[in-house]
DNA sequence: CTGTTAGCGCTTTCAC
DNA sequence: GTGAAAGCGCTAACAG
């Protein structure tokens, strides 16, 4: 669309294009006359250098990009992505690079990978061995892996299966034997052979080691909600309630599954410690809010946020030095709905 | 990065560049045989087109921006920009776009507007004339304005002033005589001379015609939160406590303050909504599930990301039909943070 | 301090 | 069915 080409604004200011492009970007090594003078003539012209052309040269178009594992639509229902979003963009607006997120086009994620023009990219809930992440190798594009498995390259993670654990084992303490556990599905663990360890089956795998811990039976498959969201809670809830479920807690994957299972219970008007306990995982924002709060476990998202983008931005810049695997703590934080 | 050319692929395959170009964008060109040498030796030479050589040829980056009016970090505090995402992103997905979040980089957007590659922009809490959009005109990128002034540009609005009006009648048709006004500080408004309707004013303005038909006195100006979150509204209601203030009733031009009312409320022993109504303003789905359920003055956020998200779109590839001004409904939502 | 020049990697007429 | 060559718009050596 833009017309205007640097060379146009040479001619007509009289010089080479070499000075106007030194007039954006270097302007200290010419004389302030000409840089006025260009600057006038680009103005008047209404010259806008064209980023592409940039980048091409460069190499850099000073965007990081975030691969979400679902439709963009559906990532955000889940209130975990505002703050880690603002972790990243705290990066981001530190190093005046732009946030782009990219989700798996119509299960061809390559092709959104491929043509996405971004330095650099954040790989949610997808380990380094995954196929959707093969186009990332191939771009020779430094990523960082969160909420995935990873050896080679950089990754942040959390203690999701200790996270998991603890909170069972608290509801499971105070001697529940009904309790119904609902996970959320991983649209990228389909497309992968079995021992892929999404966050999902991570903290599965914690509940059900309290389960055993204390005797428990695990009984059947968790219930798994369609969506992360508080509509897929719901949802959940509403179908375990017509199929005669009455569990005496729920143990929530994530907190919008949670939340999501409070309105239910409240439209039933199932009490909230009393007759159900309710637990979730994450902590995000609205759980000190909710109506009771959450009894959750905490990971700091936002945190997280901040070192993927900056173990990305540094592999940006620096090259690669130390590919480096962090997890984060998770703590239980008890709030009002358990007693 | 991209190591590997086509020109080598081409090479190592015995073909020209034009044959792995075609084998990618238009195979059916070439003979069957060509095509899977062509996409042999890719494979195994690991090639990746690359995305800036693309988008600088044909002008297109298969992404979308999205014009944030403060730091990527501050704006995702706001719970308005959740659902807003949602709907901005149900069009990328179903058209292959990625979403591209820029924000004012030290105060020279210019700057960050000029770096990202995106094909259109959707400009948020910003006018067509505002200082910060006339880099848009210089790209001739398309663009479309979000709660901003626009005759020029298609834009999408909604009935701040009614919707505000109708809040604060509400309030005030119960008698209530001293309430606390909450509004926030849209960052771009300081750049911009006096009569700039950013959506604060325009709710501004809905509250005082409503105190004016009641015979109410507006007072002085309005408490100012510092930033449009949660937290802002915490600090600026205990600001005003501090101050002394104690209203019956606090009127927020934002949810993300009235949630912030809420907490700071409750931690004072404040009881709600007896002691204290609190009316919020555009029903983000938190909303619904704060505690108490605040009532609100719905905006159709998500409505409002779609539709701005097709209009530019449709002037993207359509080229410029007709520049549509729309502005969506407004509706009291009673819930229980009033009697 | 300024101008000439050679690409960045890809697409695409246009001849062969 | 295939290849040669001309750019897309900008940057950065390198001479002058």
């Amino acid at each position: 669309m833009s017309r205007v080409t640097i060379a146009e604004v040479a001619r007509k200011a009289g010089v080479s294009p070499t000075a106007v492009s030194f007039t954006f970007n270097r302007p200290s090594e010419l004389s302030p006359a000409t840089v006025r003078r260009v600057l006038a003539v680009a103005e008047e012209l209404g010259y806008a250098p064209n980023p592409h052309a940039k980048a091409l040269h460069s190499s850099r178009a000073g965007a990081i990009g975030m691969l979400v594992p679902e439709d963009i639509s559906d990532a955000f229902a889940n209130p975990f992505y505002a703050p880690f979003v603002r972790g990243v963009g705290s990066i981001c607006d530190e190093l005046d690079l732009s946030l782009m997120v990219v989700s798996p086009h119509e299960g061809s994620l390559e092709k959104g990978i491929t043509k996405a023009p971004a330095d650099g990219f954040i790989v949610l809930g997808a380990g380094e061995k995954h196929p959707d992440v093969s186009p990332l190798y191939r771009r020779r594009v430094p990523f960082v892996i969160v909420d995935g498995d990873a050896e080679k390259a950089p990754s942040v993670n959390v203690e999701d299966e200790k996270g998991a654990h603890e909170a069972a084992s608290r509801l499971l303490a105070r001697g529940h034997t009904d309790i119904l556990v609902m996970t959320f599905l991983n649209p990228r663990s389909q497309l992968v052979e079995a021992p892929f360890h999404d966050i999902a089956s991570r903290r599965q795998s914690g509940y059900m080691r309290a389960f055993e811990e204390h005797g428990v039976a695990w009984g059947e498959a968790p219930a798994e909600a369609k969506q992360c969201s508080i509509e897929g809670g719901d949802e959940r809830m509403k179908a375990a309630w017509s199929d005669g479920h009455r569990p005496t807690a729920v143990l929530c994957a994530a907190d919008a599954l949670a939340f999501g299972v409070l309105l239910a219970a409240e439209k039933r008007g199932v009490r909230v410690p009393e007759d159900l306990e309710v637990v979730g995982f994450d902590d995000v924002p609205e759980a000190a809010l909710s109506r009771p709060a959450l009894s959750t476990v905490r990971q700091p998202i936002r945190e997280k946020g901040r070192i993927a983008a900056r173990l990305l931005t540094e592999a940006l810049d620096g090259g690669g030095s130390s590919p480096r695997s962090i997890v984060l703590p998770t703590e239980w934080v008890p709030r009002r709905t358990t007693l």
